[in-house]
RNA sequence: GCCACCUUAGCUCAGAUGGUAGAGCAGCUCACUCGUAAUGAGCAGGUCGAGGGUUCAAGUCCCUCAGGUGGCUCCA
């Protein structure tokens, strides 16, 4: 079963997880672990009846779940603060005390969950840490006293299965975070809020992107005229690349026989994510597609295949739609209606390492383009369940890793947390507030080749099994659309901005020359003019709020002068120019891409 | 899907303890003809997500459903 390339992710049930990558410039997960432990004190001294969950340290911060009826409210956060701040006062000495497992029984016996860990513990010897009247079974490390905590804060209550299981007790998880100075503290929160600000799907609103229409198509997107036209350049761009880059472009429908799938595996492995079926008649069966790759190898099996057209590279805006479950749509970013940047390459196990080398340069050309500049590569290798030859695997994974090697590219490895059909490379990208994204993903698959049989003939006239890719680069439209939204925060580079220039008349008597100007813009940028009732200053407020990137003001002066008047989005007044001149300052830009 | 919260005008949101709805912006009309981030006035706009229940009376309380939001990987 190959996978479905959608923003690097195949089918998953969770929601795609931003890796919010804040600069934070020391190990604080000591740090953290002690403030779960000090919020747990806390709890327990307001709400004596919790039970305990666990408490790590995580990424960002700590969590800590508790077993209770009802959930905490936001007041309780602050009642909860409150109360760790008067135990960080009280500066209690963390002590780790070692029990064995009887003393560590009588000392849970309260605490149900404590005693369903300590069960699965296997050493004779646990560990408690205690901090005055509060004593936790805990691993460690700790701080020393509860009083080295120095700012923190609660962030947000979810819930949460008692270990990750839907079947078992739902647990009260509050999240929070904490540092060592004030200005650390601050700094966090204020990217938390900058995040905020940035949403998608508040920006795609007010910029009349794009809509969802929850009643009528849950996690289907509308794209608007403004977004569509940002839509259109990416596709116009992406397509001219790519057939410069040895690429054929191919088309294929949305819906095919429910045996394609059942030859693919998808029926049975994937269910969940199909849309249910079609009947067309005659006991006839149709799905709406998931992915694009098996109709791509219908075209490659349409004829014989000789060794010399390989490689054979087809790149499709193929769109999939996939029964993605109700609780995980989050507007661009996890939807039911997607369009892959997708492509598959056939090639020959020698040509294998040049192709990905190609695909790299292809990748960070286009990244680039978008204003990504600082990536993480990531190599994953093979998992337990794997399917082709070990020899192959580890042959497809040095060619990963040399053209890697051979573009001085420094990646990490996933050991085996490459896909069970092959190994893989993934590129994450990071937007201009430091979070990662991961969009482009190549992976070679051993599986389909074999389950399609495709073959072509090689030099001896003998029938050979090519090596698939599978590559993807900006992941999928709505994806990547929702990514730059949030990346340049609305404000589009003047390539991509949907309205370039605006032309605000002072008064209506300009409206005349405002209407010419615009005719002689409109051969060469998207322009628009302001012809409203309205004082300039409103006009201006209008252009800034909608993000457009410049505006020319048409006032006496300028048709008396034949000058005219640029301003840029949130710089304010460039000066007065000729219209040779605006021109080129434009074309400048737009071919900049920034 | 599971847990919690939310759903009131096109948008953002007010509407203690139940007594059949308000503001700002947007829209429309009119006046103003204006110089670098909101001119003023007027008008219009809602079966309060859907269905059911309790009540003399439901936007408000209860139940069901739909949709949205935050989570549901980190494990003593």
């Amino acid at each position: 079963m190959p996978d479905c390339r959608s923003g690097g992710r195949g089918f998953e049930s969770r929601r795609p997880r931003v890796f919010i990558n804040f600069l934070i410039k020391m190990d604080y997960k000591k740090y953290w672990h002690t403030t779960s432990h000090i919020m747990a004190q806390a709890v327990k001294r307001l709400f004596p009846y919790v039970k305990l969950g666990t408490g790590p340290a995580i990424d960002k911060g700590f969590y800590y779940d508790f077993y209770k009826e009802e959930p905490f409210t936001p007041q309780d956060l602050i009642k909860i603060e409150e109360e760790m701040k008067k135990i960080i006062k009280e500066n209690y000495k963390v002590e780790k005390i070692e029990k064995n497992k009887e003393e560590a029984r009588q000392i849970l016996k309260n605490e149900p969950f404590k005693l369903e860990i300590l069960d699965e513990i296997k050493n004779e010897k646990v560990s408690f840490y205690k901090q005055g009247e509060f004593i936790d079974l805990c691993e460690g490390p700790h701080l020393d006293s509860t009083g080295e905590v120095k700012y923190f804060k609660l962030l947000s209550i979810s819930s949460s299965y008692w270990k990750a299981d839907e079947n078992r007790e739902s647990m009260q998880r509050i999240y929070g975070i904490s540092f060592e100075t004030k200005q650390e503290l601050e700094e966090y929160i204020k990217f938390l809020e900058e995040a905020k600000q940035r949403d998608h799907r508040i920006l795609g609103k007010k910029l009349d992107l794009f809509s969802i229409n929850p009643e009528y198509g849950p996690g289907l997107i509308f794209w608007h005229p403004k977004g569509a036209i940002i839509r259109k350049i990416i596709e116009d761009f992406w397509k001219e690349i790519h057939l410069k880059n040895g690429y054929e472009l191919v088309y294929t429908p949305h819906i095919a026989n429910i045996s394609l799938w059942e030859k693919s595996g998808h029926t049975s492995f994937y269910s969940d994510f199909l849309f249910p079926e079609m009947e067309v008649g005659e006991g006839k069966v149709y799905l709406l597609k998931p992915m694009n790759c098996p109709f791509h190898i219908q075209i490659y099996n349409s004829r014989l295949r000789s060794y010399k057209e390989l490689p054979i590279r087809w790149a499709e805006l193929g769109t999939v739609y996939r029964f993605e479950k109700p609780g995980v749509l989050h507007g661009l970013l996890r939807v039911r209606g997607f369009t892959q940047d997708d492509a598959h390459i056939f090639c020959t196990p020698n040509q294998l390492e040049q192709e990905i080398c190609n695909i790299i340069d292809l990748v960070y050309f286009f990244l680039k383009s978008f204003g990504f500049e600082e990536y993480r590569v990531f190599l994953s290798t093979r998992p337990e369940k794997f399917v082709g030859t070990i020899e192959n695997w580890e042959k497809a994974t040095t060619s990963l890793e040399n053209a890697l090697k051979s573009k001085n590219i420094n990646y990490e490895i996933d050991p085996g947390e490459g896909v069970f059909y092959g190994p893989k490379i993934d590129i994450k990208i990071k937007d201009c507030i430091n979070r990662e994204w991961q969009c482009s993903t190549i992976q070679i698959d051993f599986n389909i080749p074999e389950k399609f049989n495709l073959n072509y003939i090689d030099d001896k006239g003998k029938f050979k099994t090519p090596i698939m890719i599978h590559r993807a680069i900006l992941g999928s439209l709505e994806r990547f659309f929702g990514i730059l939204i949030e990346h340049y925060k609305g404000n589009f580079p003047l390539w991509l901005a949907p309205e370039q220039v605006r032309i605000l008349p002072v008064a209506d008597r300009h409206n005349q020359f405002s209407i010419n100007l615009k005719e002689k813009l409109k051969e060469n940028f998207r322009v628009d003019v302001d012809l409203r009732n309205e004082k300039i200053n409103k006009k201006i407020k209008d252009a800034e709020d909608e993000k457009v990137p410049y505006m020319i003001i048409i006032g006496d002066r300028e048709i008396r002068e034949n000058k005219l008047s640029l301003r840029k989005h949130t710089k304010g007044m460039l000066g007065e120019f000729n219209l040779d001149e605006i021109v080129k300052l434009f074309n400048e830009e737009i071919i900049s891409k920034k």
